[in-house]
This record gives structure tokens, C-alpha cells and sequence, in this order.
DNA sequence: TAAAAAGAGTACAGATTTGTACACTTCCAG
DNA sequence: CTGGAAGTGTACAAATCTGTACTCTTTTTA
């Protein structure tokens, strides 16, 4: 049992359900039943214990998402395939909204390392659907942008419990903001 | 010069810029040059506060959109308005993202009133795009639901930095996505 | 004008937060 | 088996935050 990751589970599913700054190092270090003098050797302070959770979710999402774009051929399937995906995680109790735009509000007025790695997951997200349109497409790069903002909004929709159950409708809007 | 409505500019602008539970009243107290007991006097609590600073944004932003709208004929100028309307608001030099999303974000677990307050504006917003639209559309529920979601991703991307500065891309996608 | 309401300013109680200190224990590798 | 690295538990300093108390002053209103 790695501690490490033990200490990044706990806290992710803290900060994802509560929030970064309303969650305090004693509660992380109740709930993942470690010391204090754990916590501060191996990440330094709060804040870098903030930016290893933030680091590893965004490796997961990669992983994840370029698994799910690889397993289908044109960029109609690949974006439907991404759709599915999302919608299996609006399904999933974790689901709190996501948690790069939560660190991105609560961390962009300091410009703290938690802004900046949103920022580059978001940046990594948009290279996403340029890929899944195919790069050598006319105008990829904005019918991407177009894609990734249609998709943030639902994620919104979703933190506030109003996305639609019917997934055809999103599929249909989807395919309408394709080249 | 109305004391209420001073002490809630100075809140919404800094509660706006840095987000809810990070401003404390102190602060608020220094800033608006009032005394701690006018503020509890007033609102009651820091909840109180930020419920009557939601709220009087909300109606603001009501006010505000209905006569866009108005101002309008067809569904298709109307959307285009509240485009440009929301541009407007992305290039100002208050813009911080929504208000509502950071309250829903910051309060929805503990399931307090700004959450309320928030669920209730994003509600009115879908309505106002129900309205634009045309009722009597078919399908003027769902259609209103797209166009809202991309909305919302919009000032996610906003928030990020990274909206386009050609509003063309824009329009021309929120034309794909009406009826 | 006199009473009542509202505000200023300050102090403070009580809780919470981040981060450190220190003594003691566990565990593993050379 | 032994020394060092890592972990536990507790206590605590220092700052911060919410909310109240209390006195004094200003403003409004009857």
C-alpha cells in the first residue's frame, strides 16, 4: 500500500467534493488516518499537496481520454466516443464539476502553480479535439474551440444537476459543430 | 449616497474577484470604510451578505438581458444580441468568470441558499432562452438547452482566457444550434 | 427638541488554520 | 544488528475569521 497515493486519494476526493481552501490539513490528515509531519515531508506545504492532486488527475484524464479517442477512426466517432465518456462521469457519484475550473476560480487572482496547471490541463483538452478532428483539417483549431466550449458547458450543466437525460440531443449538437 | 447599496458594490467586486469564503468580512469592512456593526446590523451574518449580493446580481443581470432581448425581433438577433452582450461583459475589466458558477461551486455541498440562488438564476437564464427562441418551437426546451450549454462554456473559456477574439466563430455556431 | 435608530470604533471571545517542534516508535537496508 | 529514514502523536505558536459587546457619536424622526 503506497502511502503516497493513499494521502492523493483521500485529499483529491476532499478537494473535489468541498473545494481547496475550505478543507483544511487536519482534515486530510483525519480522514487518511496519517500525521501531520507526513503530510509536510512529502509535499512541502498545502499548497503542493494542491498541485499533486491537481498533477495526477490531469495524468489520469490523459490517459484516459487518449485511450478513448485512439479506439475509433474518423473524428465523428472519436468526439461521440469523448461524449460518452463525459457522460459516464456526469453518471458517476463522484461527479462534484471540474475540479481544474474550481482550481482555476479559487487560485487565478494569486496566479499559484493551481491556476497555471488548469490552465495547461484546459490547453492539453483543446489539443484533444484538434487531434480527434484531424490537425490537417481547414479550421480545425476553431471547430476544435467550439467542440471544447460546448463540452465545458455541459460539464456546468451537469455540476448543476440540469443536464438533459436524453444523451441524442447532445450527440445531434455535437455533430452540427463539426467541419 | 445609499449605504446598503455601497457596502454591496464593494462585496460583489470582491467577492467576484476572489471568490466567497476567501474574502473575509474584515476585509469587507476596511474596504467599504463601514463599521462591523453596520454590516452585521444589516445582513444579519457573512451569509446574509453574500445572499443579498447574489441576489442583487441576479436581478441586475435579469434587467440587463430581458431588454436585450426585447430589443429584438426574431430568434435568430435575439441570440446574436445576448452574444454580443456577453462579449461585452468577457472584454470588460471586471469580468471573472460567473458569479453564480463560483457560489454553486463554493456552497452546493453544504447545501446553503447562494447554491439556491444560483440553481434558481441559471433556471431563469435557460427560460430566458426559452423566450428567445419561441415558445411555441418545437422543441424549443432542448434547442434553448444547447444554446445555453454553449454559453456557458463560453465564459468558462472566458474565465480561462482563451475566448477567440474573432466573435464570428461564435455566431456562426450558435446558428448551427438553433431549431 | 427629545427620543429613537443607525453608525463608528474598538476590544475581545472562541474557533479554526497553517506550519513547526519534539519525543517516541517502526521499519528497512547495508 | 544497527543506523538512518520515515511515521505517529501531541503540543503549540501565530495568524485569521466570525460574531458579539459596549461606549460614544451622528442622524433621523415623531
Amino acid at each position: 500500500m503506497d502511502i503516497q497515493q493513499h494521502i492523493l486519494d483521500v485529499a483529491e476526493d476532499l478537494f473535489n467534493q468541498h473545494g481547496f481552501n475550505v478543507v483544511g490539513v487536519d482534515r486530510i490528515r483525519d480522514e487518511a488516518h496519517v500525521s501531520k509531519t507526513t503530510l509536510y515531508r512529502r509535499f512541502g506545504d498545502k499548497l503542493g499537496l494542491v498541485e499533486a492532486v491537481l498533477h495526477r488527475r490531469h495524468v489520469r484524464f490523459e490517459q484516459m481520454l487518449d485511450e478513448v479517442i485512439s479506439a475509433h477512426d474518423c473524428p465523428k466517432d472519436k468526439i461521440s466516443a469523448i461524449l460518452d465518456w463525459h457522460f459516464d462521469w456526469f453518471g458517476s457519484p463522484q461527479f462534484k464539476g471540474c475540479m481544474f475550473m474550481h482550481a482555476q476560480s479559487e487560485f487565478k487572482c494569486t496566479k499559484q502553480k493551481p491556476s497555471e496547471i488548469a490552465v495547461d490541463h484546459k490547453a492539453w483538452l483543446l489539443s484533444l479535439f484538434i487531434r480527434a478532428l484531424g490537425e490537417n483539417q481547414v479550421n480545425a483549431q476553431e471547430h476544435a474551440e467550439m467542440l471544447l466550449t460546448f463540452f465545458e458547458g455541459m460539464i456546468i450543466r451537469a455540476e448543476f444537476g440540469c443536464i438533459l437525460h436524453d444523451k441524442a440531443f447532445y450527440k445531434s449538437a455535437c455533430l452540427k459543430l463539426l467541419p
